[in-house]
DNA sequence: CCCTTTTCACCTAGGTGGTAAGAT
DNA sequence: ATCTTACCACCTAGGTGAAAAGGG
């Protein structure tokens, strides 16, 4: 699961209007990184392997209606990554060891009738893509960076279990140091866990 | 979660044509039951009461394409009972103590485009209607049957901490008995868990 | 040496009927 | 007497990072 969650809201839409919002994660450059322990940093290492899959994920909730949006944060928390190409579950498929960038896509429905379809090609329909670079990312299959490890502890519920009372006290201190921008994804053998500090963001129509 | 699950299978079917298929449980009759212990049977006991509000619960994973009808069976093992009329989580609503019967809907989608919208309104759409009489059930807040309950937790994964030897014996002498005809709900605060046998059937359009 | 996969204990989240207490 | 609710132990299902094992 990708965590932290991204999250938006939006405002300025047309309350009968209804609007699909989708997720995606896009290449940052053509490189391929690796970790050099002793320096503690990432440099690169070489172009980037060739591409897996690419996957559109529309929000489950999705279709939502101006109104609603209006109301509610739309909220991804239950995307999924990983770096098994041949994944047939829908998880967003990403090269380890490489950076990536999500977009957000809020796309402008045709009709209020009852029909219905999945968007495959975002390109044929109206819409409009909100980037947000404080989201970018670097996938991993194992941290690389302690903070990382100590934030998710501390605040996905799920790794409750190994919080512990030294933990908090440096996670707490770090937390005040807004970014750490040195984001970073663990790949699972089917899953996948961001991060990078993701922002509650606006995205004005 | 309503248990037995409603299965059906569909043939017949357009493959390109998108449907959906949904569920809905109307009254069999206009009264109210009871249970006589004594007799260990169900007696009238007066004129319905009002009913609750009427809910049209949609296949999660509908819209299909007849293609996919044609393969797959379409389980609702999902669907949630309840018997509290101010339910905000699209439950279906019902009566404690009165007769109900379980009816799937199939209804045909006017566009392959790309638009959306759940259905309200089902004489508004073309579509077909299948009723099977042997999924008739009496909504109940506690089991009046035993045989019920040990088919119920022998059959249901979640129920498996209440299996014994003993039980095992007492139902599997039941289970070839074939029907249960004598159904029943149980309605938890805000779940109910159905209880006369459904079987695998097919609606051929 | 660096990265990936497997397995594990430990969690969250929620579906079971039993049971006792409450309501009519 | 009959039905309903609240709470419980016991399950399923699956999301966590740690640690060890595997691979190039």
């Amino acid at each position: 699961r990708m965590f932290p969650t991204v999250r938006v809201s939006f405002s300025g839409l047309k309350a009968d209007q209804r609007y699909a919002v989708l997720l995606d994660i896009v290449p940052v450059d053509n490189k391929r990184y690796r970790y050099a322990y002793h320096k503690s940093s990432w440099l690169v290492a070489g172009k980037a392997d060739p591409p897996p899959p690419y996957r559109l994920y529309p929000h489950p909730d999705s279709p939502f209606t101006g109104e609603q949006l209006k109301k509610q944060v739309v909220s991804f928390e239950k995307v999924k990554l990983t770096n098994n190409e041949m994944d047939k579950q829908g998880q967003i498929v990403l090269n380890s060891m490489h950076r990536y960038q999500p977009r957000i896509h809020l796309v402008c429905l045709k009709d209020n009738g009852s029909c219905n379809g999945p968007i495959t090609d975002l390109e044929s329909e109206p819409h409009r893509t909100y980037i947000y670079p404080q989201t970018i990312f670097t996938a991993v299959t194992a941290y690389q960076n302690q903070l990382i490890t100590k934030l998710k502890i501390d605040s996905n519920p799920f790794a409750k279990g190994f919080r512990d009372s030294s933990r908090l006290t440096d996670f707490e201190r770090c937390k005040s140091n807004d970014t750490l921008s040195a984001g970073a994804y663990w790949m699972h053998t089917s899953t996948v866990k961001t991060s990078s500090i993701i922002y509650l963001t606006n995205a004005n129509s």
